[in-house]
RNA sequence: GGAGAGAUGGCAGAGUGGUCGAAUGCGGUAGUCUUGAAAACUAUUGUACUGCAAGGUACCGGGGGUUCGAAUCCCUCUCUCUCCGCCA
């Protein structure tokens, strides 16, 4: 969330700056600063009423001690009215912080000056196109969800009977391809300087709450409610919330960790001829990087992360685009987000395999994630960062489709180490 | 799942219901000494809110209660450890 002192230093720029966000936050910042006033107000009496109350008790104590019990029990009976003002302003003091609490919670992080405008992905704006491996595929090209069963290495219906549609089920070299791309990223991600973690791939809520899933977007995740845990629906919030309430050293910025976790996704919306095949699962592998960043760094760790991605992407073959995500179709969260698509030949259409964004400081003070450096008095926000590098069911789908030959499906050359194979057939 | 013990500052570890935000040790920082380092010595060293400042307030796992006054007493929750059971 935004910081209370931002927002009263700079309640214009957050109004007009959400704009881009398709969001109106006139009522909401208005709110927060009364709210956020009233606090100050509220807690100062409560101060001041406090510190009388200390001082009485104090003398209590003493005339106590000196045996001056008389005088002690006149001291006493003024204390009465002092506790009573107390307990009344504590209890407002106590809504007045809730409400604040739940208002902040409502404002979306700023976008970055360069986000586009634009109401949704159709408004996003394509930074780079990379697409002169398209294949060529000819008549008897097959979409992904037809070679599976083809080839026999995924089983949808087998993953239906066991748990329900979008749970697939890998078999033999689709089980092994699968592993290949996690081993690949991981290895790739290694010698990125990132740091690989397992983490739990399940959570509590108030790791939910860190990085922003909870508590308006309970719906996506799949809840386990006689402990209270949620499924995890990315490795952003078990790794990033590693450092929760954490201080760290300024010289060790930035953090780079990694983690390969499965996601759960519930995804409770449309599911039909779009979302065929491995386009959208209720289950899938992925990759993921996060950055705990200096806050004058982030921009650069971000398009450090990009830079990686896309490497990624090119090493397998694939034909891309990167979008910079428009006002209308960024994260609540995030301030700037770059989407990588790859090309799936037989579908003929893009498909989103990573998002990496930068969230600033707005992750970050959910998490009471901060740094502190040598000659700093007090620790600061830090910036935090993640990206999919990457998600690996579209890109399997991409990969089975566009390197579909007469004699099976070839298996990018990078794989081959980690697969055994280079032909599926 | 059953029984018991515990949770105090970066760590270790005291703490009688009343000058306790909290002894002491270690660690950290600065300085003295030294050619330099170590050692020794001296000082300093938690967080948050609020205030121009002086200061004030809160925080001894979380929440509630008793009391003029709670780290200390009571209730409750969470977590950790030990033993038993079950188990990959």
């Amino acid at each position: 969330m935004l910081t209370l002192k931002f927002i009263q230093e700079n309640k214009e720029t957050v109004i007009e700056r959400l704009k881009v966000k398709r969001f109106d936050a006139a009522a909401v910042v208005e709110n927060i600063i009364e709210l956020d006033n009233n606090r100050k107000s509220t807690q100062s009496e409560v101060d001041q009423q406090q510190s009388e109350m200390n001082s009485l008790s104090k003398e209590i104590g003493m005339l106590f001690k000196q045996g001056k019990a008389e005088e002690a029990n006149v001291a006493k009976s003024k204390t009465a009215e002092l506790k009573e003002n107390i307990k009344s302003l504590n209890t407002k003091l106590n809504e007045i912080n809730t409400q604040l609490d739940a208002e902040l919670v409502k404002l979306p992080n700023i976008p970055h000056p360069t986000v586009p405008e634009g109401n949704s992905d159709e408004d996003n704006q394509v930074e780079k196109t990379c697409d002169a491996n398209i294949p060529e595929l000819g008549e008897g090209k097959l979409p992904h969800w037809e070679l599976i069963k083809k080839y026999d290495i995924i089983d949808f219906e087998l993953g239906t009977k066991i748990a329900g549609a979008g749970f697939p089920v890998y078999k033999g070299k689709g089980a092994r391809l699968q592993r290949a791309l996690i081993n690949f990223f991981l290895d790739e991600g290694q010698k990125a300087g990132y740091n690989e973690v397992l983490p739990p791939i399940l959570v509590n809520e108030a790791s939910g709450f860190g990085t922003g899933q909870l508590p308006d977007k309970e719906g996506m995740m799949y809840h386990a409610t006689a402990d209270n845990l949620y499924l995890i629906p990315t490795a952003e919030v078990p790794v990033t919330n590693i450092y929760r309430d954490e201080v760290v050293k300024e010289e060790d910025l930035p953090l780079k960790t990694m983690a390969y976790t499965p996601c759960f996704r519930r995804e409770a919306g449309s599911w039909g001829a779009h979302v065929r095949g491995l386009n959208r699962l209720h289950q899938f592998d992925k990759v993921e990087i996060v950055q705990i960043s200096h806050p004058d760094k982030s921009y650069e760790a971000l398009d450090g992360m990009v830079a990686h991605v896309e490497n990624l992407v090119n090493k397998l073959g694939l034909p891309y685009r990167l979008l910079r995500l428009c006002g209308g179709d960024i994260s609540f969260t995030s301030a700037l987000t770059f989407d990588f698509e790859v090309f799936s030949a037989a579908q003929e259409r893009w498909l989103e395999v990573s998002s990496v964004s930068n969230f600033e400081n707005y992750q970050a003070n959910r998490l009471k994630c901060r740094y502190k450096g040598k000659d700093m008095k007090k620790p600061e926000l830090a910036h935090t960062l993640n990206g999919s590098a990457l998600a690996v069911p579209r890109i399997l789908a991409a990969i089975l489709e566009n390197n579909q030959t007469a004699d099976g499906i070839k298996i990018p050359e990078v794989l081959v180490p980690y697969t055994g194979f280079d032909m599926i057939n």
